[in-house]
DNA sequence: ATGCTACATGAATCACCCC
DNA sequence: GGGGGTGATTCATGTAGCA
């Protein structure tokens, strides 16, 4: 298929079906492609632009070597209200694009990041996190005249206050030996057989490491979900969204880049999908008290204790509610009454068992809630 | 003195002899009195304004304890374009205050520092590094929402592209044990006897840990600079100065602040000051399981042999968890669970390599530290 | 003195479902 | 859309108390 057939077929496609061009790159500025595609249809954008890095001279090693600079066309704006207005454009069309409850983030230097911040907050964007990546091995600073900059801002935002985001905090927790995971990322930048080279020349200028990409994916995604990347580049985005089972639209002005990209995700081999579904708590597993005292765990007329306080004292009711003094209510509403504020009841309430010791009421959840899968296996088994 | 005479002193002084104020806390609001300040008359300034935080509830530790929130009357801002107002107002008299070879700091965080960032630029100051200020002991995120906010940024800038400013190139490589300091700076948050508190509480909600300060003075001036503090607090900045053989100018409103700081600053005996008696930690080197799942040196789906047993096995998960007949956690829990007693999971859970041989994970470890240091990585890339 | 445990606390934009 | 009910969630460090 031509290009300009390709272009047209995309249109097409999310113009009348509002379908996505899935696992596709789209040629073309951002901001001319951005448009075709229909409101709120992707979870995830992640974006890597122009850093405006304003280069003025050649810059020499101690060895007298020329340092390899950004000096792409690409990154060329003569003034920062021409890269504020650029930068408009194509954040104000991510914002159109992404789902409510959608994310964004964008990678960038103390060149561009403070414009960028600055638009996304007046764009009405809510910041969740700056996320700094600290490199390990960073490019020093050869004339000793600042320090080595070694590190660069991501930005990690929503598109309003009270959007309902992922964050797969355990996932963090997981991937970070189980301590929650910070703001600050140790990656060492992309080199080595990942740097992808043309005679041994890189051909671009500033590719991105994968595990960098690798994070933020399995941090605020889920398998299956749409991730957009508009300066696509020579694909990382898309080739860790596909080793990790989601899908990708890329969109990139640069023939060289999108050849090497395609070449790169096509081989790429998804990750089995049982290593992917993680063991994801369940918010679902509400268990009503009274549930409890409907299936005998608990007897109407049976006294609790609050934090194992024997003078601190709750009758349950029939219906699932403590009386205590006279006032009666939820485990939780009892406990909040007591101390002061919101609590689970859950933990706060004790009961005294066979052996005369105090228990959290938690307990007699988890000896309902086993029994119920014991059920359920029983049921399977037949 | 009478308050009203001491700022009448220092308006004569500073307008009729272009003399400074040095070494004094002036009390007001730093845009009242920055006009009274003459032209091009300080060389460094150290801002540390609000932050414009936005809080909008309590917030509770798992424990159920209250977080003491930042609710001071100093912070609070009714939009963004009051805040950017506010931050024009004050940059703008720092800029005429400032010696045209003079250099600017300003801290702070996402709330803030994009819109400080950009009002810099925009008033023509030329960015030199944004610094990261990561600390060693942040507050966790109790929630778990979003990733721990463990880090400020610090914005360096100079009034133009050929400003000839001050940068102690060796002081700082020597207090970096010989190697050029970078921009992620490793300093705990200000807690213990360095914290000002009266009757056990802390009495302001900010206070800045010194070690910075010593950081940021030695780097960027010489002994007998004048150094300015618009938002001076409990003088942290003067605190540093003084101990550092530099003068100081503060600017502060609150009455309280100004007493702790003018005693505390008294206390400050000019001696030369020992760079390691300031507590700045080094970074870590611990490598957290998951960072090669990240790298890719080990897949998900991968599985794992427990002491080379080819009949205990273990599937790496793409959180970097093993997964072990339905139970997930980490390889140290996870060889806990086999072998009954804590033990490093590092030595104890083997993969196959090429040859089909039994390898610990300890390996991919090791590979990926050596890795990252290898010395083409430095000289090669951006 | 030393070691151990318990407790306090820090610039924090900190929930979400269902009626 | 508002309010009430349910329940998920923390790390490093300094200090106090006690054996």
């Amino acid at each position: 298929m031509s290009l300009t057939n390709h272009v047209k077929y995309i249109k097409f496609m999310c113009a009348r079906y509002s379908t996505l061009p899935l696992n596709q790159i789209l040629q073309g500025d951002c901001r001319d492609i951005l448009p075709d595609l229909p409101d709120r249809s992707v979870d995830l954008i992640f974006a890597d632009p122009p850093y405006n890095l304003q280069l003025q001279q050649d810059l020499y090693r101690p060895d007298r070597s020329r340092v390899e600079a950004v000096n792409d066309a690409w990154d060329q704006f003569s003034s920062f209200s021409e890269y504020d207005e650029f930068s408009q454009a194509w954040l104000k069309e991510c914002r159109r694009v992404l789902k409510d409850d959608g994310a964004l983030w964008v990678i960038g230097t103390y060149h561009n990041i403070f414009r960028i911040g600055t638009i996304l907050q007046d764009l009405g964007f809510w910041i969740l996190n700056d996320v700094i990546w600290i490199k390990t091995n960073p490019m020093p600073n050869f004339r000793g005249v600042r320090f080595t900059n070694a590190h660069e801002t991501l930005i990690w935002a929503v598109k309003s206050r009270d959007a309902n985001y992922i964050f797969n905090h355990h996932a963090m927790k997981a991937l970070n030996d189980d301590l929650q995971m910070r703001s600050d990322w140790y990656i060492p930048i992309c080199s080595g057989p990942e740097r992808i080279r043309i005679n041994g020349k890189k051909i671009h200028s500033t590719q991105k490491p994968e595990a960098l990409l690798y994070r933020i994916i399995l941090a605020t995604t889920r398998p299956g979900d749409v991730i957009l990347d508009p300066f696509f580049g020579t694909g990382t985005t898309g080739a860790v969204a596909q080793r990790l089972g989601r899908n990708w639209i890329g969109i990139e002005q640069e023939l060289q880049y999108i050849q090497a990209a395609r070449e790169r995700i096509a081989r790429v081999n998804p990750a089995p999908a049982d290593a992917l579904s993680l063991p994801v708590r369940s918010r679902k597993s509400r268990l009503p008290f009274g549930t409890l005292v409907e299936h005998h765990l608990i007897k109407p007329g049976q006294i609790l204790y609050f934090d194992r306080n024997p003078d601190i004292r709750a009758m349950v009711l029939s219906n699932g509610h403590l009386s205590v003094d006279g006032w009666s209510g939820s485990i939780h509403m009892a406990a909040e009454k007591i101390c002061g504020r919101p609590t689970n009841g859950w933990e706060r309430w004790y009961f005294l068992d066979e052996h005369g010791n105090f228990q959290p009421v938690a307990v007699l959840k988890q000896k309902f809630l086993s029994g119920i899968s014991k059920e359920d296996d029983l049921k399977e088994n037949l």
